[in-house]
DNA sequence: CCGGTTGTTGGACACCTGCGCAATATCGCC
DNA sequence: GGCGATATTGCGCAGGTGTCCAACAACCGG
């Protein structure tokens, strides 16, 4: 295959493992999956990684950071932090066959087993209540939130979000997309003194 | 090894399962480990069951359905319904090196790619959450909860407490134990209407 | 006591896993 | 243009996986 420069092809790694990932899962992926993917040989992963855990960890990375920082950007640009939940807790929500969630649910359990996933993980996780936190905090300072405890806030509402897309996507028939929506919605509202329906769109 | 009725080993074989799964997690708990657990050759185990995904979906269900009936028998006895959701809390909050919600971990990730195990996870759940219903209407019946929506409010305590527990397994530094009860007790007192710190031990 | 039913064995089968390494191909540089 | 550096190959290695099946052994009814 082509030859690429070092930083061009660790990304291409990365890409690939991605793209296996999403089809089949994070835990199931293998070095000759992304190989064949690539296009190349399997030796190559090894040449660019330890190991495989740390492809599965970049991948990881990759995708749930990705999330992170386009909401990231969400909340920079709208100034308005109850429609930065708002958005939070919809784009949140897994639409149809989303395996973007799945990662996670791989993640979470191969955490026990893979030191190098567990470290990406929870350090992405940190961030995402870290960002959560922030944008109460600032809806405070606005006057549009109240609450005592923004890093308990915070904390409850990525967890309840996490409890109910996880039964979303892991048993499809148990929890609708909609009930989630209404559910998270109405714990937040609580959580930030809002009217109740002022999160539901 | 000593010959047993087919149910006994049916039994056996779930219990050396279980055994394997406490220690290593559910995923990478193999045909040959269960055997060797059992101190039996690895085709027995394909002489009871289908294959083993039905052995993995069985031990999960039986340390899961466990669990269940233990709470239950709890919520019998105690007539106070504001103390068994107390317990409920406290008994969920894993301690140490606890693999059983590795088990749960495990089981919805695995949901995906593994029908049957899919199929006993869901069943369980739904039967978590309707055992929190059903406490719950007993406590606005004794009028010690006030509660618009029971079915809401269980399945927002039941995916709350789960995303909690969640970080305390699979990230062990990113939230403590004391934490997740601190913050599942919060969000319960709310949704029942009690006082603050009503549920707190 | 003997014959048939059936619990149990242990290894074969085909396939998969992550990883390492000598050989090869392709690049930039002098 | 040749040379050194290095990206890439392709296969081997040791080990693992679920599943199947002919053979063996223990039990129970006749």
């Amino acid at each position: 295959m082509a030859r690429m420069t070092p930083n061009r092809r660790r990304e291409a790694i990365i890409d690939a493992a991605l793209a296996v990932a999403r089809r089949k899962g994070l835990a199931p992926t293998t070095v000759r999956d992304v190989a064949r993917e690539m296009g190349t040989s399997s030796g190559l992963i090894h040449h660019y990684f330890e190991s495989m855990d740390h492809v599965l960890a970049a991948a990881f990375e990759r995708i749930a950071g990705e999330d992170l920082a386009e909401t990231e950007v969400l909340l920079d640009a709208a100034g308005d932090p109850r429609s930065v939940i708002a958005s939070f807790l919809s784009s949140y929500a897994p639409v149809g066959d989303d395996w973007a969630f799945q990662l996670w649910l791989d993640a979470w359990a191969e955490a026990a087993r893979r030191p190098v996933l567990r470290e990406a993980s929870s350090r992405l996780n940190l961030a995402w209540a870290a960002l959560l936190e922030r944008t109460i905090r600032a809806g405070i300072a606005d006057g549009v939130f109240r609450c005592e405890d923004p890093a308990g806030a915070a904390w409850r509402i990525l967890s309840l979000v996490d409890g109910l897309a996880l039964q979303v996507v892991a048993h499809r028939n148990v929890i609708e997309r909609s009930d989630m929506l209404a559910w998270a919605a109405t714990a937040a509202e609580r959580e930030l003194d809002l009217p109740a329906g002022s999160l539901s769109v």
